[in-house]
DNA sequence: CATTCGTCATTGAATGTTCAAGCAGTCGTA
DNA sequence: TACGACTGCTTGAACATTCAATGACGAATG
């Protein structure tokens, strides 16, 4: 029996794939340089330090905080033993969980995410918001919460829009 | 003097942006995951192939294949290495330039491709593809060749649609 | 309560990426 | 030709990520 001719991709859909990839290195590297440059972390860590402010009490369960992030529990572990090291968050035993494990927000990661905050969100803005029109952008949103819900394995209930 | 107030992301903005992060961030997870344990190589890695078996004669300078992957001279360099030392990819001199290396895709290199292609291009196509409208494929196209168009350091001349 | 299974989080090794430094060859210019 | 500046590519070390294995605890079951 012979296996079934791939489905490829169509032209359109070629070129779409091709922009997609290139774009979205160029925008990850660009993030991240800017904020390794002037905040002395990638954007993945800059990410963590956002969700934790923006939780109750600058706190989080490990397990939540990767859910959140999209990352693995593994690379989190990574993350926040880096964090630490900088004193930007600390570790605390969860109390109803005695497995569990919080990441909190110190003061001073607090000061340097608000140190941070301005420059990143300049560099999102000239990267992606002052080149599309606003129509564009909501496409651009829409289009990314189809595509995160499809991916995301708790059925989406986890994403950003949906707190 | 008071320095100026960064001007935020408005709401909109701001949900755009997380849903583009969490998607960006799920998909390349996604596409990885699947080229990892389907073909035993990284996107990055699978994208390189491609790239040079498109080229004449499948080979490429080193910088060329840099600039058209959106990657470093650097990360290329170890890239090929490996790839090199699995037998996918060969380097020879450039007959013009005595700097120069060509990176050149050999027979394993192309058998490996080919072999991979299916399974790749479906999970490009389940993840993405067949979530959205024919039209949001045109919009997104067209904003992420925007976004591509205005960090690309030549002025976007080496951007895959501009072959 | 004892067993078993699942969850929370971490670890170390292997792998990939970045950054700055370095070597060799080319180009422009006097 | 001689010089200095620039380009092409590589290297090693520091850093980040993945993967599989592990220990500790919780929850369900008998």
């Amino acid at each position: 029996m012979a296996t079934t001719e791939p489905r490829w991709l169509d032209d359109g859909q070629q070129k779409t794939w091709r922009a997609y990839m290139a774009a979205s290195q160029l925008l990850s590297d660009h993030i991240d340089r800017q904020l390794q440059r002037d905040a002395g972390m990638p954007h993945t860590y800059y990410s963590l330090l956002v969700w934790l402010s923006e939780s109750p009490e600058r706190r989080m369960r490990m397990t939540d905080l990767a859910e959140r992030s999209k990352i693995t529990r593994s690379r989190l572990s990574h993350a926040v033993g880096r964090l630490e090291h900088n004193g930007w968050v600390r570790r605390e035993d969860c109390p109803t969980d005695r497995r569990g494990q919080m990441a909190v927000l110190t003061e001073e990661g607090f000061a340097a995410l608000a140190a941070a905050a301005p420059g990143h969100v300049e560099a999102v803005r000239c990267a992606l918001f002052d080149r599309l029109s606003a129509e564009q952008v909501c496409q651009l949103g829409e289009i990314m919460r189809t595509v995160a819900e499809g991916l995301a394995p708790h059925g989406g209930a986890d994403l950003p829009w949906r707190r």
